[in-house]
Order: structure tokens, then C-alpha cells, then sequence
RNA sequence: CGCGGGAUGGAGCAGUUAGGUAGCUCGUCGGGCUCAUAACCCGAAGGUCGUUGGUUCAAAUCCAGCUCCCGCAA
């Protein structure tokens, strides 16, 4: 097929290798505008972009969908099918119906739920057992669309957001092409989403980082994982911000200990609410991230030390 | 020129303010003890102190440039 490519981050970028592996042209790419990033203040190209120049696939960076400067280029190249996966930008009603058979979209949870922004990370935070991948017929909605094919994996207790970003990526890859197979040979069956079932999964804030050491061991450790690569839980060591990049729930227990009260520093634990968490890969301010222990090495924490 | 922290044996850190013998906790290797050990005891190896230049009798330390890493902010 012919296709018009709209994405962004870096979850995007598999995809256009698998849609040109599987033989489908994609005539051009649209991926939000570079933008400053990192200490330099330096543009930073979004990995799409990178990809897709890789391919030497024509990139567009318009600032708006909808000053038909867009809508132009769509009736020039004329594309079967147009997908979106992670673009970033609300597509105009013009857009989704200039292909011929439309867009679709490519979004990281089990449809109806986790429609939004983040829902990998939030399917991590609230300690959902399984997740996916969904197509769907974009509508004007935010991912309200008929869903087309899914793709389920469990979430692994002890794994992070990136892990499984990594994997979702993949498997978003792999039933994009699946799904444009099944749309060429007539056999795909739109189903609609039931919007009762359905909830959001907001953008990450910073205020979702400072570890509230009352809560349940299970749920900081969900909020841990579900924070990692980024932007990353934080507690405060002795006055500093030290961020918490991966965990595992403690067998340890001490009925006697505080909130946030070291209980070991072999391996490093914390009393929580209820139960411990182990604190396995830290990271200080300015330095990088490590393991606990070699952290321990240079900072002589003792025992009863509390997290704030 | 957005703001700030950092680079010291394999790892994590101290030492830099007031220049003068390379230090700590681990790891590694060898030996000892032990039924045994990740425990304990003894010993050893391993660093041009990120890089280039400057000041000085003398620079990890002071000065200037450069490289890389990290946090904030976006």
C-alpha cells in the first residue's frame, strides 16, 4: 500500500521498518517539529524524522494540521491508507478522510482502556497484569475509534516502562503491518469500543515522582517501575533528591520500623506502609544511575536512616 | 551563549577552600584459619588524578581552553 507515515518518538520508529520490509511504500512522513532539547538548548530531531531520513522518505514538520498546507500534500501523494502512531498532534476530520481508506492508529494498551497519552506507563503504575496493542479506524475523538486488531502480552511483575515500551513497540510494528494486510484483503471487522470500560491515562507529571513511603510496598514498587526510564520516582536521601530507577518487593518486614526507614543495607530496603521495598538501582544528583550497592560504597548510610 | 553538579586503580567515594609521600569502603590475585563459606586474619598487584597548555622549586589541588557524563529547565 501506499502510505502516509504520522509519528514522533522513538515507539514509532520500528514501525517503518517493518511496513517497508513487508513490501508497503511509504511516499512520505510527518513527525512534529524539532525541538529544543537537553542542556545545549540544541535541536533535537524526533527519531521518526531520523528513521525516516535514513529511507530517504520526504519528511514534513508542519506546526498545524489543519492550515491545509497539510491536507495539500495528502491530495498530492494520494496515499491508500495513512498511519499514526504516537504523532502528538489532533488530526482535523480533512485529514483522516483523505486517504481512501482512511487512518489508523497504532495505540500502546488493550482498548478501551488506557486511551491518552501515557498508557504503558500508567498500565505499569496501576499494576495491570496484562497489556497490548491496539489498532484502530481513527475518529475525531482521542482514540475513540473503532478498534481493528489486537496484540496482548502480560506485564512482567519486576519490569519497567521502557522494557516493556520496548516490547510494545515492537508488537505495535509488527500488527501495523498485520493490520493493513487484513484492511487490503477485506477481512477486517471494526469494532466499536464500549465507553464504559474505558479510562485515561493522563501525562506523566513530576508530581507523580516523590514516593509516599506509606503506601504499600507492591504499590511504590509499581510506581517505581512505572516511572522508569522516565521521569523517574524520587525519594530524598539526607537532604538530596535521589531517584529510584529500579525495585523489587521485600520478603523483609519489620513491624517496628517507620515509613521510609532503612531496614537493610544488603540488599538496600525501605519500610513502606505495608511491607518493604528493595531499592536495587539509584541514581544521585549529578551522577549517573547505579546499583545500590555501589552507591553504599561511597555513602555510608546507616541503618534506621529515613526516605522522605 | 538557558541554570547548575561531576570526571581520582576494576566499582563507588574522600582529598581541591589555605599547592608539598595517592587515601577510604569494596572488588581482584596469593596465602592462612575453617567441616565449610559470600565470614574472619595476613599479604600483593593495580592510578601519567578526563584532556591540552599555563603559573610554580613543586599541581589531583591554582589559571585558561577542550572533551565526555549527569541534574534542572524546556
Amino acid at each position: 500500500m501506499r502510505i502516509i507515515f504520522m509519528g514522533t518518538p522513538e515507539f514509532a520508529a520500528p514501525a517503518i521498518d517493518s511496513l517497508l520490509a513487508a513490501g508497503h511504500e511509504i511516499a512520505a512522513v510527518f513527525s512534529q517539529p524539532d525541538k529544543p532539547k537537553g542542556r545545549g538548548y540544541s535541536l533535537a530531531p524526533p527519531p521518526v524524522k531520523v528513521k525516516a531520513m535514513e529511507h530517504n522518505i520526504p519528511v514534513y514538520q508542519p506546526k498545524s494540521m489543519r492550515d491545509g498546507e497539510a491536507l495539500r500534500i495528502f491530495n498530492e501523494i494520494k496515499p491508500d491508507v495513512g498511519v499514526v502512531i504516537a504523532y502528538g498532534k489532533i488530526l482535523p476530520q480533512e485529514i483522516l478522510d483523505a486517504p481512501q481508506y482512511g487512518c489508523i492508529n497504532v495505540h500502546a494498551s488493550l482498548l478501551p482502556k488506557y486511551r491518552g497519552a501515557a498508557p504503558i506507563q500508567w498500565s505499569v503504575i496501576d499494576g495491570e497484569p496484562k497489556t497490548g496493542v491496539t489498532t484502530m479506524q481513527m475518529d475525531a475523538g482521542l482514540d475513540t475509534g473503532d478498534m481493528l486488531l489486537k496484540s496482548e502480552t502480560a506485564i512482567l511483575p519486576d519490569e519497567t516502562a521502557g522494557e516493556l515500551h520496548d516490547r510494545l513497540s515492537a508488537m505495535g510494528a509488527q500488527l501495523i503491518v498485520k493490520t493493513l494486510d487484513a484492511l487490503a484483503k477485506g477481512e477486517l471487522r471494526p469494532e466499536k469500543q464500549d465507553d464504559s470500560l474505558t479510562c485515561y491515562a493522563k501525562m506523566l507529571t513530576k508530581e507523580l515522582c516523590a514516593v509516599d513511603w506509606s503506601r504499600s510496598a507492591q504499590e511504590i514498587h509499581n510506581q517505581i517501575r512505572g516511572l522508569s526510564p522516565w521521569p523517574v520516582a524520587t525519594a530524598v536521601l539526607e537532604g538530596k533528591k535521589l531517584k529510584l530507577h529500579r525495585s523489587a518487593v521485600s520478603s523483609l518486614d519489620a513491624p517496628e520500623a517507620g515509613c521510609g526507614e532503612i531496614i537493610s543495607l544488603e540488599p538496600l530496603t525501605v519500610k513502606c506502609g505495608s511491607g518493604a521495598v528493595e531499592l536495587l538501582e539509584v541514581q544521585a544528583e549529578g551522577k549517573k544511575r547505579m546499583f545500590s550497592a555501589d552507591y553504599l560504597r561511597g555513602h555510608k548510610i546507616e541503618l534506621g536512616t529515613i526516605l522522605q
